[in-house]
RNA sequence: GCCCCAGUAGCUCAGCCUGGAUAGAGCACCUGCCUUCUAAGCAGGGGGUCGUGGGUUCAAAUCCCAUCUGGGGCGCCA
């Protein structure tokens, strides 16, 4: 980390002048604890609050003073100041900036051989159905951290399971039978994950008036299970289309799966293990002959894993999946369940029964929830017809931002005005997905998301193109070893955003938690269109124009580097 | 009843993990700024009992306890 050499050394610094001072010293790590950033830079680099550092009973101000009188500036640390009761650090800025600007610039480490991987585990799509909105969400965020893991030298497993079995898929194939067997995707002109969804609408609206449908699916999913040759073809023809359709939807968020299991090859699998595990005392059973796993010492409720009927159930083929994924990767360092936070009670009941079933990697796996998306009508309905679907979301943001070009950039050709609406319509959304705390319920307003104006992603876009313009202009090229010429406020300020890169990648991964890399994009970005419109970077003074170009483009490559790690494309001219 | 999450400006949200200097953005509203590096931009303005009540601390939006409100979940759904 950037920082690191400093607080080691003001720590150091410090306790030389405590002992000088005849006051007790502390620990470097405690002390290093107590730095905080100043809250401008014009009061300094860093700051250390005094309070528990002044001897009992004297003046916390005073001692500041006292401090300041005594500490040395070193190559480091060229000034230090007192401010009521906090000591006030001032680095370098002959070698400092040039750090920070060098930094930006630094490439993120190779994954070794050797690197135990992480699997992530995201999207887990119906095959009734297409993709809707809540499902952008899981893809973005997985999106993120599968890229933040990989900055951070891991190596990724992007699996997903695929619900490809159930009632629901048979709801649709049944109304596909009954109302739509001469009709196929091709004839209809319809995405073919949009026909199967289709199709499974107009069940549930006939099963409204006509109840009997309900039994005829159930009926047709008992078929299924016999491996009826009718249904099971009809099944086949179903699943092909809404997979088909919903990696296409995939490829335009650029989600890609180094796995792919489906339910339906494993969806039984789950009952040896259990009834292994009952035949040793670890489970019990209820009146009806169920198979419950005890979980009171875990403090949760008891988890049914075969039905009183003697068939299993989801959770069972969950614990059965996760087995296998151990057994297949030994080395996995962890695996991330990406699933809406509603889950939360199933995964801490999946993860309490692998460690009662002794699976010693029980404590690798890590349910990352997310909050509901819901409208500002209130929550998604498919009944209701509220449900925004992805595929036409993205159509829509699209459509906007060509419009946008067709009123700013007339001249541009067709194609250039689509591939670029293409890059703006999708950093809106993910933008948009990211920004906020994950855990949170997220109010998904379309028209907020379509918005380019304010904390979203066309307006960091514009930035990076902004300062790229900037560059491409120029009649000189940038000069790192200028940059103790970047003295002005806003240069400060800029250097002060650019400094934090690091930590806030490092706290964006180790919390689960892209948002915080987003704001601090917006941030850094603000600052500088601040520092754009009251300064010019072209002028005069050669030397001077070296050292901003530096910091315009180290703010530009931490642009790029933060939006390819929310999953977002750039552009080079908007 | 129990568990989890949220409550900060009119609205949508950062900040809370790891306490520190006057609580920050965006949207909306009002006022300015394009003959000069991209105005999808910038500057300024109004707007906050940080749900409430206690506690800990030199210091609390941040930690602890209680409580209210909203959302999600809780043995044979996925």
């Amino acid at each position: 980390m950037l920082l690191h050499s400093y607080h080691e050394k003001l720590a150091e610094n410090i306790n030389h002048t405590l002992n000088v001072l005849h006051v007790p010293t502390h620990d470097a790590p405690s002390l290093i604890a107590m730095m905080v950033r100043p809250p401008s830079p014009e009061k300094g680099d860093l700051s250390i609050p005094v309070f528990k550092l002044a001897p009992n009973g004297q003046n916390p101000a005073a001692f500041a003073q006292q401090l300041v009188h005594h500490l040395k500036t070193t190559e480091l640390f060229s000034k230090f100041d007192a401010a009521g009761p906090y000591v006030n650090v001032f680095f370098n800025p002959q070698t400092y900036a040039q750090k920070i600007i060098e930094n930006a610039g630094s490439v993120p480490p190779v994954p070794g051989k050797d690197v135990e991987p992480v699997m992530i585990e995201y999207a887990s799509p119906n095959t009734n159905k297409p993709l809707h909105v809540g499902h952008l969400r899981n893809l973005a965020l997985a999106e993120s951290m599968i890229r933040l893991f990989s900055h951070n030298g891991k190596k990724v497993i992007r699996a997903q399971v695929i619900n490809d079995r159930g009632v629901h898929i048979c709801k649709s194939m049944l109304a596909y039978e009954k109302w739509g067997r001469s009709t196929t995707p091709e004839s209809t002109g319809m995405k073919s994950d949009h026909f199967v969804g289709k199709w499974y609408t107009e069940f549930t609206k006939h099963a409204e008036t006509n109840p009997a449908l309900e039994e005829e699916a159930q009926a047709m999913l008992v078929k299924w299970e016999q491996n009826d040759t009718h249904v099971r073809e009809l099944w086949k023809k179903n699943n092909e289309w809404a997979i088909k359709g919903m990696f296409q939807t995939y490829a335009r968020m650029g989600a890609t799966f180094d796995v792919n299991y489906y339910e339906s090859e494993f969806y039984q699998n789950g009952k040896d293990i259990v009834m292994q595990a009952y035949e040793k005392g670890l489970l019990k059973k209820a009146d009806n002959g169920a198979i419950i796993v005890p979980l009171e010492k875990f403090g949760l409720p008891d988890k049914p894993v075969i039905r009183g009927d003697g068939t299993s159930l989801y959770f069972t083929q969950d614990i059965y999946l996760a087995m296998k994924r151990f057994h297949d990767y030994p080395t996995l360092e962890r695996i991330v369940y990406v699933v809406a936070s509603e889950q939360e009670m199933h995964f801490k009941q999946l993860f309490a029964t692998l460690k009662l079933l002794g699976v010693p990697q029980a404590e690798k796996c890590y349910h990352l929830g997310y909050g509901l998306l819901t409208l500002p009508s209130g929550k998604m309905s498919s009944r209701a017809g509220t449900v925004v679907n992805a595929d036409e979301l993205m159509d829509e943001l699209v459509q906007m931002a060509v419009e946008e070009y067709n009123k700013r950039n007339p001249e541009l050709s067709t194609s250039e005005i689509a591939r670029r609406a293409n890059v703006i319509a999708l950093s809106a959304l993910k933008f948009y997905l990211v920004k906020q705390d994950a855990k949170k319920e997220l109010v998904f307003d379309p028209k907020e998301s379509i918005s380019f104006d304010g904390q979203t992603g066309p307006y960091l876009l514009y930035t990076t193109a902004r300062i790229l313009s900037i560059l491409r202009k120029s009649t000189h090229t940038l000069d790192v070893h200028a940059a103790n010429l970047l003295t002005l406020p806003t240069e400060k300020m800029l250097l002060t955003i650019l400094s934090k890169k690091d930590e806030v990648i490092a706290a964006a991964l180790r919390n689960y938690s892209p948002h915080v890399l987003g704001h601090y994009l917006l941030d850094l970005a603000n600052t500088f269109n601040t520092y754009y419109h009251e300064t010019k970077i072209i002028q005069e003074n050669e030397k001077l124009e070296k050292a901003r170009l530096a910091l315009a483009n180290a703010i530009r490559q931490t642009l790029e580097e933060g939006l390819y790690l929310l999953g977002i494309e750039t552009l080079r001219e908007m």
